[in-house]
DNA sequence: TGCTATAAGCACGCTGGCGTACAGAGCCTT
DNA sequence: AAGGCTCTGTACGCCAGCGTGCTTATAGCA
């Protein structure tokens, strides 16, 4: 399995990246790069982890359905992440879904492999510690950030939370899409990407948005992001 | 210090409770007993963690503080977990405010001990680490109920959740104090307030709250109070 | 080239919660 | 017993976002 990496890096995950050499030495092997697609579901809520996975190019939306079918996303994992940490937090299950929000590639990883590392306690542990503190830390500002402020500057946020994982300025996604990770109606985020596009901030077409002006963006959005963005840079450098 | 946990047993506390023998005697003598009065501030919002608490008959609400300063609560800790889990998560101080909701007893312990016994990787750790997971998903169900759910609902489920922490039908708190935790104006705490009693669910007088009737109030609640129950049951028994 | 499915625009009434302002009610102090 | 402070009740206009229903544009496919 190891000769599928060959020419590939696993710098493009942070988590990875950081591994002291013994540590990256014993899980190479065990890495096997996937390609996601959009839309595509990792986990399913309540289902089991076989792997675990590590984003490079592509990144990955952590949702939450309820009962009447409303969803809403409460986390996102990027190259700085892994998607998967109930694992080692000792849930055996996830409670939440996964799904692909940029298509792109990650690494894989077996989940009992995962665990035999995991257990040792090194660095590798401490990344990943770290790694769901910042997590926490996101989650939580979502649950104040939809409690207290408007679609528009919620939508302002995770445009620039998914511009950040996103290589381009170029999002691939539907009004219809972001309304289920916002959880308003899709009218609610039609109304507030068309001031956005009046502002100047961005353009769309069909499920295209093209990023115009990070800067005036940054000028419209809550505080949420940048406490977000403090804290993970903060805990993972 | 041993000395002054004599007469006093751990079991109060739900972690401490379940631990190995072995555990528990290193543990024993860096827990000392403490007394917590409502209102009390356990942590301020980045400030250093010299303490960890384990609530037994008391309970710590986890808040988090707008620039503006209005507050929300992300989170709720009694005799089932520990205050503090940033410390072993690697983070070196709390992203958010922490403060006691219900006073009464609980244990501390020095971050030292603490990490120490946590770094051994046992039960000890992997106790911690379940509890955690445990936390992120009443965290996460806060945050999409906040979203979708009224504040009648969210009254609700905060009593019940409340009700379950406390030893007694009577909560001391007044509408001003929960609208803090809820995110939302006093007058509208006293709204739902009032509907609640009206409909026989509850009954108060300035800042006494009796629970009367927990079967409606469930009837009433929104399905976030039991998937965090049922979750939290099936993480940590 | 035309058809069809999908994405986005728009309108209308409704309601939950907000901001604000003030009035009564219970408790504590002096 | 009086006065003051804190807690609760109520009212009013306002607006964001909802539910619903329908129209218009665009892209991809036949």
């Amino acid at each position: 399995m190891s000769s599928t990496i060959v020419g590939k890096d696993l710098e493009g995950n942070r988590l990875l990246s950081a591994l002291p050499p013994d540590a990256y030495e014993r899980l190479r092997p065990h890495l096997e790069p996937i390609n996601f697609t959009l839309g595509e579901v990792v986990y399913e809520s309540g289902g089991h982890m076989r792997y675990v996975y590590f984003p490079t190019t592509s990144h990955v939306s952590l949702l939450y359905t309820m009962i009447d079918g409303s969803t809403a996303e409460m986390g996102l994992v990027g190259q700085e992440g892994v998607v998967g940490i109930a694992l080692f937090m000792g849930g055996e299950t996830t409670p939440n879904r996964a799904m692909v929000q940029g298509g792109g590639e990650a690494f894989r990883m077996k989940s009992a492999a995962m665990l035999d590392e995991f257990k040792r306690g090194g660095e590798f542990q401490h990344l990943l510690l770290r790694y769901t503190q910042a997590l926490i830390t996101q989650i939580s500002q979502t649950a104040v950030c939809n409690r207290l402020h408007s679609v528009e500057q919620r939508l302002c946020r995770w445009l620039l939370m998914t511009h950040d994982l996103a290589q381009t300025d170029e999002l691939q996604m539907t009004h219809e899409f972001i309304s289920n990770m916002l959880g308003v109606r899709r009218e609610g985020v039609t109304v507030a990407a068309r001031r956005l596009q009046d502002m100047g901030m961005i353009s769309y077409v069909r499920g295209h948005i093209q990023i115009l002006d990070r800067i005036k963006l940054l000028d419209h959005v809550c505080e949420c992001y940048q406490v977000v963005k403090d804290e993970n840079s903060r805990l993972l450098g």
